[in-house]
DNA sequence: CATGTTCCTGAAAAGGTTTGCAAGATATCG
DNA sequence: CGATATCTTGCAAACCTTTTCAGGAACATG
């Protein structure tokens, strides 16, 4: 079927050594007419060395594993598309594997994943840690927005990015606060809860409303939109965006206005934060950034730098306004009258 | 680093020949007690047969390629949950590249996969016919959405649900209808134009307005809505949901209400399209069931069953009637007082 | 008891590549 | 010109598994 290195090796009058040190680009000694000489054969039977045999022996497949929780949530869909991406220019490939939310599954995806990778990039927030930590001492193991005692990891600043929506409503007058939160085992969802209800005591008059927890989806967010409004909170802060299109739709669905009535608020700034109306005000955590990290990570690890398991410092992430956060329903004066200067965007 | 079937045939007192025979499930003649004691042994000592070392000598990976255009294209995301699902449950490991919509990176992505998979799903529509002739010649290949001479394929009937489009908004009074096309180069895109170009033919008084092409995306729909409007239409068709979301918005934006004055209608029925408002009138092509009949395909493939090339039925679609559709404004009589009895969704 | 079957197991080859080691060729130096 | 250092190349082992082939034991049959 394949051309095989024997056959480049004869068409070129040398021996099977020659032709692989020819083509392993580096430092090894080969005459230069002779590396030339037998690249432009290869090149002229279409070879292409055999990765199964190459891996046999110098133990690396030159392939990364990427768990991610669910491919469907745009979020993920990027971070995949930033670690193929990045992984394809250092020369890896990459395995993708979708655990549905299920643990047992991912347990099940990590063990096949072991032999056939050289690293695993783990997305997925659910195993509990102690599996974690198993698994990252079988292959190099990276966890994206998430952090387990000795494993490396890439996080973004959630509670940076949870504290900036609190200060963005509280200045636009808003004191109930209610606060959609993500599935109770996610780390993320964890981080992002424990900032909101300590955001609370700078301001005196504040009531934060934690409302539970919730499928990190759009249904989720439909669900929560109920509770928020019998608990009255005149802003609800969605986990993910989402949650936060959910909770728009079902608050408009109950006849309030948004922002007029209820503001609300997302995570993530995924594409269709634009694409509803009003546009979602969100959180921007680089996504593709993530990803390129997580690979860097693996690569780096495989080429013997120590690895630096202690947590690296989180992603800084930003705060975008859009429409679907506004004033106050009754927002004190000076929240008001900036109102009536500006018009709503 | 790793436990090798030799250190498993030596703690169980047994040459690797039977420890390989132990495992590899089935038929071949193993004394039942030595079977499971071998078993036992290699569960005990964590035992996995590297996966090079078996590909190296059966010749098979055990791996699937799965091209795609775009990975943050919810459409596409699916189909890669899909595979993906699917090839788990049939024993084989999914790799992912993202072409990025680049001919050039896909010739790239193919031949760099090629040596390291037993099949290749393509779902990625611009590559010129030939060079994916010459692709399917070197690995099983089955292309998704899409028809080249000789190339197996699974297709949905684009035709059949541009048809059912235009003959619900043509019974909604509409007479003025505009197309916004994908890319030129798309098989799918080429398809779907045909057939709305062709659906005239029934109604004397119908005029179909072709926009051009445009890009697949949210962006796209936005640069055609402009034109809709210049070309008068009353209803617009887009080419999947991600266009018909832009086309939404931006009619919307320049003071045109969707359904009342425009309808628009999307194709692929992606999540989204129940999270905008209005929801999104669509085509619903069971997206799942296109990747596991790709995935089904390669792996019958491998079993060594002549490969049925010849096209295949195309897998029926379902229109999906939202409330991005509606009467036409000026629509004839019988329309408008169906629209007085009903109320709008 | 000899012969033929059947059943189970082990030895060894094969798969395509990389790489340590040695050998041949060429150049350098005394 | 001979000895030595430097390049360049080839041989062969090794990576880990599967699979063919043959051999040995147990058993049944004549």
């Amino acid at each position: 079927m394949g051309v095989t290195i024997r056959a480049v090796a004869e068409a070129a009058g040398v021996s099977i050594s020659t032709v692989s040190r020819a083509l392993s680009a580096a430092a090894d000694s080969v005459a230069p007419e002779t590396r030339d000489h037998v690249r432009r054969i290869a090149d002229e039977l279409g070879y292409r060395p055999n990765p199964a045999a190459r891996g046999l022996i110098t133990g690396q497949t030159h392939c990364i594993g990427l768990v991610v929780p669910d491919l469907e949530n745009p979020f993920f869909a990027s971070v995949c598309k930033a670690v193929q991406e990045r992984a394809r220019r250092a020369g890896y490939s990459v395995f993708v594997a979708d655990s549905d939310e299920d643990p047992t599954l991912e347990d099940e995806l990590v063990h096949s994943l072991v032999k056939q990778v050289d690293g695993i990039i783990f997305a997925s927030a659910r195993g509990a840690d102690d599996a974690v930590q198993r698994w990252a001492q079988q292959a190099p193991l990276v966890l994206l927005n998430r952090e387990v005692e000795g494993v490396a990891s890439v996080t973004y600043d959630n509670a940076g990015g949870l504290r900036a929506i609190v200060q963005h409503l509280v200045a636009l007058g808003h004191r109930t606060i209610a606060y959609a939160g993500g599935p109770e085992r996610s780390w993320s969802s964890r981080q992002r809860r424990e900032a909101f209800l300590a955001a609370d005591q700078g301001t005196p008059d504040l009531a934060t409303i934690d409302l539970g927890f919730f499928p990190p989806s759009f249904e989720g967010g439909v669900q929560a939109a109920d509770l928020a409004i019998a608990a009255g909170a005149t802003a609800v802060v969605g986990y993910n965006d989402l949650m936060a299109v959910g909770l728009i739709h079902r608050l408009r669905q109950r006849g309030l206005r948004v922002p007029e009535d209820v503001s609300v608020s997302g995570f993530d700034n995924i594409p269709i934060s634009t694409m509803i109306w009003p546009n979602l005000t969100t959180i921007d955590n680089p996504r593709t950034q993530i990803g390129k990290a997580g690979v860097d990570w693996i690569v780096g690890s495989l080429r013997g730098q120590k690895e630096p398991v202690e947590p690296t410092d989180p992603i800084p992430v930003q705060l975008i306004v859009r429409g679907s956060t506004g004033v106050a329903p009754h927002a004190p004066d000076h929240a008001r009258s900036a109102r009536a200067t500006s018009s709503a965007s």
